[in-house]
DNA sequence: CCCCCCCC
């Protein structure tokens, strides 16, 4: 293979001016000496007319000099460069990303005969001061676009040192112009060989604050994530930038965003598509911008909860759904001694199906469930616990009602019929060797084997049939107060007393508790439904159901008719109650499902086997 | 300068 130097690459790469992946040969590279921070190479290349002394390699590229591929006499193809001016006018051409064309071996020696490139007075001119009152070193601040735009907070103290007959050059990209001042640049330009930009781009996730205490220190610090139409960035502060950017960066708000500094990702701990990430410091400028038109919004891929059993264990994945129920906040200890809490919530979707996710930290301690809020989640990490479950990462963005049009689907569908579905959980009683939670018993099995009669309540699972529900004293009239369901007291004045509020109301909610009998093949047995199983026994609000009592008879007869005869897996408890002297046994339904039917054959199946041995 | 993604 042979290949061809780009001849005027060199002057064209200096003065930054357009040249399109350039081939040059490297002539010589060498370490700089520094103290801190990663090894820096600078290069000397040749495009077989001209050598230059003046290309640093971008730290992400250590590798090949690290590695021995990127040695004197091989040739390589520049794939995207940056030409900064220094504050004494040197220029350096930073290459960011380059591949090896050909090995030093196959080159065999050095191209051409290349004189080291003229840099027209330019390169060692390191007369500072009589520079700066040269009419051509005008402050970029008269030209800046920036000009108008709302930067209060962010100065432009762009030195005039810094400016240079760059400006008249045709560079191409504008963002990489050394001699711009705050001008506004993409997220994806964004390097850590310039200072001087600015970027409006809209938050799109943003951490609590957190501390951290170990042997370099202690301190305090929370992050952020931006994204603008060409990408995303990570940012974080520390400690006086804690305080002083805290509370003004929200979720979903639009801001410039400048000086700060960009140093390479730890790939390890990030998630976002970018080689950088941001720090702020003390000079870094953060500012609202009211105008957020052309700023990508948060953009979510929902997945229906039961299209999550085909999904791959720890996909992520956005979710939303209703939070039909959830746990109390608990605080767990971790195998490495820390204390979280955590909260579960089970969400539901139209597909009918429902999904547990996990939230940690502040995030279950600050959740509230009572209103059956519609909960979104984007970027949820998919378990096979359980069969499905999720658990929120600390990089997920938690939204509770979002406004967006699937949440409003949601209320709509949770509040028509949702809450009565028949809902099937893809956690938990999933799974094969589920069986052990689930205490499955036939009816004459809880009658043989005298569940309830110990000290505590035993729990056992049938499935069985609808054989009568009671319409008598099935609704009653109930506090409207959350969370209190006690039975009110009609004043006949239009008011309705509670004893456990202390309280008169002018209004009441239904609530059902019904009594059922089931039965299956050997046995049958009378249970009582409180409110949430009653409603989807019945597949009817307790409210529709009172207004249904009190305007259309047939109506409301028909609903219980429709239930009888339906076969469901019930989970009950069971405890004998004992009543002027009198002991029976009174069972409740927890939770109703639908019938797994091949779980239920696999059951009968081992049965079957059991009663042959 | 952090970098924790946890528990049943």
């Amino acid at each position: 293979m042979t290949v061809t130097l780009t001849q005027g690459a060199i002057e064209a790469l200096y003065t930054g001016s357009e040249v399109n992946s350039p081939v040059l040969q490297l002539l010589n590279i060498r370490q700089i000496p520094n103290t801190s921070g990663p090894p820096r190479f600078r290069l000397m290349m040749s495009d077989g007319q001209h050598s230059l002394s003046s290309f640093l390699l971008a730290t992400q590229l250590n590798n090949l000099p690290e590695e021995n591929l990127l040695v004197p006499n091989c040739v390589c193809i520049l794939k995207k460069t940056i030409t900064n001016s220094l504050s004494d006018d040197r220029r350096v051409v930073i290459v960011m990303d380059m591949e090896i064309l050909q090995s030093a071996e196959e080159t065999g020696g050095k191209i051409g005969n290349p004189t080291p490139y003229s840099t027209g007075g330019i390169m060692f001119l390191k007369c500072a001061s009589p520079m700066k009152a040269s009419p051509m070193k005008a402050s970029p601040m008269k030209a800046s676009p920036m000009k108008a735009s709302p930067m209060k907070a962010s100065p432009m103290k762009a030195s005039p040192m810094k400016a240079s007959p760059m400006k008249a050059s045709p560079m191409k990209a504008s963002s990489t112009s050394p001699s711009s001042s705050t001008k506004l640049i993409s997220i994806s330009h964004l390097n850590p060989y310039q200072s001087k930009w600015t970027v409006r781009a809209r938050v799109s996730h943003k951490s609590s604050i957190r501390t951290w205490s170990n042997s370099k220190g202690e301190g305090k610090l929370f992050s952020f994530d931006i994204v603008d139409e060409s990408g995303e960035i990570k940012i974080t502060a520390f400690n006086n930038e804690v305080d002083r950017f805290f509370s003004l960066v929200e979720q979903g708000k639009v801001y410039y965003i400048s000086k700060a500094t960009l140093k390479v990702a730890n790939k390890q701990f990030s998630t976002l598509k970018n080689d950088y990430e941001m720090t702020l410091h003390a000079h870094s400028s953060v500012v609202p911008c009211g105008d957020s038109q052309g700023i990508p919004t948060m953009h979510c891929d929902f997945v229906p909860i039961a299209e999550l059993e085909n999904r791959d264990k720890d996909a992520i994945i956005d979710v939303i759904g209703v939070c039909k129920s959830a746990e109390d906040v608990s605080r767990i200890t971790t195998k490495t001694s820390r204390e979280v809490s955590k909260r579960a919530l089970n969400l539901i979707d139209t597909t009918g199906k429902v999904v547990t996710v996990t939230l940690w930290g502040e995030e279950a301690e600050k959740f509230d469930g009572s209103a059956q809020p519609v909960v979104a989640i984007k970027g949820a990490r998919l378990s096979d616990f359980g069969g499905r479950s999720l658990s929120a990462l600390f990089s997920s963005t938690i939204m509770i009602n979002p406004d967006i049009p699937e949440a409003f689907r949601l209320r709509a569908w949770y509040d028509h019929k949702g809450y009565a579905v028949d809902s099937q959980s893809l956690t938990e009683k999933k799974s094969v060797g589920s069986g052990a939670k689930m205490n499955w018993k036939t009816l004459s099995d809880v009658k043989n084997e005298h569940l309830g009669h110990g000290e505590k309540a035993d729990y056992f699972s049938c499935v069985a049939t609808v054989l009568y529900i009671r319409k008598e004293n099935c609704l009653y009239q109930a506090c409207p107060s959350a969370d209190c369901y006690k039975k009110l007291i009609d004043q006949q004045n239009g008011f309705y007393r509670c004893e456990k509020c202390n309280r008169e109301f002018p209004n009441f909610k239904y609530r059902l508790l019904l009594s059922a009998n089931l039965a299956d093949f050997g046995d049958n047995q009378w249970v009582t439904c409180f409110h949430e199983t009653a409603e989807v026994l019945l597949g009817q609000s307790a409210e529709t159901l009172g207004q249904l009592r009190d305007t259309d008879e047939a109506a409301f007869d028909e609903v219980f008719q429709k239930a009888n005869y339906t076969t469901h897996v019930f989970k009950n408890r069971v405890k004998l109650e004992t009543y002027n002297d009198e002991s029976r046994v009174k069972v409740t339904v927890m939770e109703l499902q639908p019938v797994d039917h091949r779980e239920y054959s696999r059951r009968l199946l081992s049965n079957i086997r059991k009663l042959a041995c």
